[in-house]
DNA sequence: AAACTAAGTCAACATGACTGACATAAATAA
DNA sequence: TTATTTATGTCAGTCATGTTGACTTAGTTT
């Protein structure tokens, strides 16, 4: 009783774009791998996860720690191994709140946002040769679906983030 | 010698564009895992890993391991025990390559193709709303980004996968 | 003073990747 | 026919990254 027949009109395009984002992400996280790969440190490598953290510490800087979690979803004590390794290694520092004493505001470092650079470059060259070939009406359109598919309920919050200019410092 | 400025139009997006295919990303695989955790196996439990063979094979029935692998860029011994797990537990059947005896060709059971369909649910319903929501011209445009995003080498492969009819067997 | 909160730590464990070595059977080349 | 290559499977060990649960320390709030 396998159905040959479509289900329904549109039903192919939905399969087609699982299965476009499972290869898209797939080759978009694996530039920086490469880079990650090849870095050497003295206290074990580095990953993807670290990767993520010096993504979201250069893009919020003094964020806390629990921001961080929150949008990492992952639980503190995973967070805990990464974090020690590059505040260790120097590319992240911590600083005490000046509110709240207890909170750790993360801050990358010159290394630190250095490596920030070698690790998206390869990312933001892939992108700048898509919306360059795909022209601006195409890329805002491309956009506007990627933040549609994200759940609704985390929509503000994403927004916020992402829409926050880099270095607020001023 | 941090730069405040932005270096070139159009980087602003590409960053966001980093962002938001992280956080998409986050939540489309987010709605299999949470099926996943449901089903308790008897000789553990299933992720991710299972779910992509699953789709595959779904989709590809009477592929070899050895595209499998290919398509997963894994390893065979990686992929073993995933295999194993769905074979033991009835959900993938494997059959003899009819002209050449040594491979061993994948088809999913009934059980794993129910299993399938609840898995990619919610997914299919994810990106169903979004076409609805974003009209059927933006919806196409977002498919071919999506495409340009694979690695060069990689889409002529990617295409041939995912052109290809649900069973072709007729 | 008591309770709560932010962060860190210790220990044990699960999943899903990896490498390297080796085994078996079938196909192909010498 | 014998030798080699190929498709698949397996054993053993390791690593990266996630989990739960229990507990500590320091600072804030009630």
């Amino acid at each position: 009783m396998t159905d040959i027949n479509k289900q329904h009109p549109g039903d192919d395009e939905i399969r087609q774009a699982i299965e476009l984002l499972f290869f898209a992400y797939r080759d978009f996280v694996a530039d920086p791998d490469k880079v990650l790969a090849d870095y050497e440190s003295p206290n074990g490598s580095l990953g993807r996860a670290h990767h993520r953290v010096i993504h979201f510490v250069g893009r919020n800087p003094g964020m806390t720690v629990a921001e961080l979690l929150s949008i990492l979803q992952i639980t503190k004590q995973s967070l805990a191994r990464v974090l020690r390794q590059l505040i260790d290694e120097g590319f992240i520092e911590q600083e005490r709140g000046p509110e709240d004493a207890r909170q750790r505001l993360l801050y990358l470092t010159a290394k630190g946002e250095a490596f920030e650079t070698a690790l998206s470059n390869p990312q933001r060259a892939r992108f700048r040769r898509l919306f360059e070939k795909a022209g601006p009406e195409a890329s805002r359109s491309f956009l506007a679906l990627l933040f549609d598919l994200i759940n609704e309920d985390e929509r503000d919050r994403v927004l916020s983030l992402i829409g926050r200019k880099q270095h607020a410092a001023s």
